[in-house]
DNA sequence: TCGGGACTTAACATAGGCTTAACATACATC
DNA sequence: GATGTATGTTAAGCCTATGTTAAGTCCCGA
């Protein structure tokens, strides 16, 4: 999925055709409000960014996206009408992936597109299967095993569960997890705790897995480690 | 290391410098043939591609680049005289990171080789690993390991080791310690003695690495020294 | 409207780390 | 060698983070 923040109507209705022509799935949004409010559904693969908005400026969205854990892996390609030097090199300083200036070509600005997201496949090399130990994570089917055995988890288990997962071993923090998993959270309370265990005993010979790491947070870590 | 190849001499000496002088370090090639046998030595982090060159066609070049294994993962920077939508799409399409058409500003130009470069970094998973002697530590996995084997830490045995792990070999106070670890602290009393001991146990062979320092603190320098 | 599952909250249990206190040792100064 | 100060050592009790369980709440579909 592709997010395009983009408030003049011609432009954004264009590129959308264009890459939806393209095979890509995108969706335009004419206000960095309505954009916010739908990140927190979604992660897109691709974020397209003008510089020029309303309510919120194009270079403190791309700021903001880098500096929050949770949207800093997701590539930008900004988009302006302004063609300065100035602009462009301060964009791709911000951490921007790419810089585009109006008017400009569909064909390059596909191609530039695609260039983005070749990149971002190479790096993000994971085929959404997990095998950890006796674990079997299929996250595109939604599948998830135990020593070859089917089971269910609800939401909230599954969203922990990929979180943890996703991180490859690493620690993350109670503080995080209630973040990505929750969203807005409770400070004071033993949800997290209660959730934990649930996933732990769904696990069953591969809860073991699911560490908790005092005072910081939990991690996954199977049997074999290297 | 960066390699620019590019027939140009006017440009490549200029560029060269450009770079030179913002940090990196560049080597030019006037030739194909020249570039590759370096390429047998020196696996570079970047490479400048002219498209227009004697011998052998940029494109064709970056051809060879995207289907070897050993070089596929090299990020590319296309640049050329051209300025058509065509050459753009194609040169991206074929797998370059970004292009620049000539003639460029230095300063964008320096920006997207920053932004390339920063994006090469960020998969390059640097995590923080610390390794003095015997002692090998992995921050984000939470794992610490004395000659190979397995060691669990208690929190403040763990943040205690972080701090001294990178203040580098330099001597930290008491004072300082306190205040890192337990950030309000206890002026008399001997918990920062009992935390040290307890590391020192728990880090066996590599507990000698804990130097006291009388009247100032400790420090933490292994037996082999890079 | 009811039933059921998922999620949250509350109350209690537990374990292990943290601190403290009391004593030992090392080292410097007189 | 006596004295004093800084750090090392040890063991015991407290305390806090997490585990656990069960009951309560919410939401959704039948």
């Amino acid at each position: 999925m592709i997010f395009f923040l983009e408030d003049d109507d011609n432009i954004r209705k264009l590129v959308c055709y264009a890459l939806t022509k393209e095979g890509y799935n995108i969706e335009g949004f004419e206000k960095p409000s309505s954009f916010w409010e739908r990140m927190d559904d979604e992660i897109p693969q691709l974020i397209l960014l003008d510089i020029m908005m309303p309510e919120e400026d194009g270079l403190s969205i791309l700021q903001k996206l880098q500096t929050d854990r949770q949207y800093e892996a997701i590539p930008v390609i900004m988009i302006t009408a302004k063609n300065s030097e100035f602009d462009k090199a301060t964009g791709l300083d911000l951490g921007a992936d790419d810089y585009i200036s109006k008017p400009f070509g569909m064909v390059e600005f596909i191609s530039r597109v695609r260039a983005v997201l070749r990149r971002y496949e190479k790096t993000k090399n994971k085929s959404n299967i997990f095998k950890i130990g006796k674990l079997y994570v299929d996250f595109e089917k939604h599948i998830i095993k135990v020593s070859g055995e089917d089971t269910e988890l609800s939401y909230k288990e599954y969203k922990l569960l990929s979180v943890l997962l996703e991180a490859e071993g690493k620690v993350i923090s109670r503080d995080e997890l209630l973040q990505r998993v929750w969203g807005d959270y409770y400070e004071e309370s033993r949800t997290l705790d209660v959730h934990i265990r649930k996933l732990r005993v769904k696990l069953k010979a591969a809860g073991v897995y699911i560490k908790t790491v005092k005072n910081i947070g939990y991690q996954l870590i199977g049997d074999t480690n290297e």
